[in-house]
DNA sequence: ATCCTTGTTCGACGTTCGACGAACATCGTA
DNA sequence: TACGATGTTCGTCGAACGTCGAACAAGGAT
């Protein structure tokens, strides 16, 4: 479970990547979830899937660069690169996150 | 040529299907034009698809949403429903078209 | 050492997407 | 009326997507 996790650098986020990763109700629900609790192991969100489903859900968050995945133990704790995506797209997360729950309302 | 086209209301625009459409190249391409260039027909476009592909990515983009096709005689005119999307999704679209370049570039 | 828990990977399946050309519909004009 | 220009719709294709269960890998606890 310790393979190299690939995490794009924040110069080479591409933002058809990061919209498409947020274009999806399950994972606009994982980043909602990691905006509003902080960082989370896999297990800890509140999905409607598979487990195997929500791996792939957290492999395309984080290879788009939206999440940070960091080995703990034997879990692995999904974060949210904030600052990165703010410095390579100001403003774009604050948008989405921001019109997110009227969505879930 | 002059069905019903149709347009979601403002108040209904759903943030998925937003992102969505704003997430493929070529419709982010139509999206910039038409933010730079104000409205156009559809043959205004420079984008290297054929127009039936055009014709479909317009329709994803207008049933989205993101923008309005009004009929102008045999033609029809594209526009951005900038309004709209920045009182539904606040800064949304800024932050789309700010990241927008650098992408081309 | 043996489990147990956590999460990933691997097919498989059905759906959706993006692309195209051909045919059609509509409006303006000759 | 007949033609031409502008877009849409239809049918098709291969690729990508989202989903699942089963099998696997790794770390911690007993």
């Amino acid at each position: 479970m310790s393979e190299h996790l690939h995490h794009p650098p924040t110069e080479e986020l591409e933002l058809t990547a990061v919209l498409h990763a947020l274009s999806d109700p399950i994972r606009l629900g994982i980043v909602r979830d990691l905006a509003g609790n902080g960082a989370c192991n896999c297990g800890a969100f509140s999905v409607p899937v598979a487990k195997s489903t929500l791996s792939h859900h957290l492999k395309v968050l984080r290879e788009a660069g939206v999440t940070l995945t960091e080995p703990a133990g034997t879990q692995r704790v999904v974060s949210l690169r904030a600052a990165d995506l703010e410095s390579r797209f100001p403003g774009l997360l604050d948008a989405v996150l921001a019109a997110a729950p009227a969505e879930a309302a």
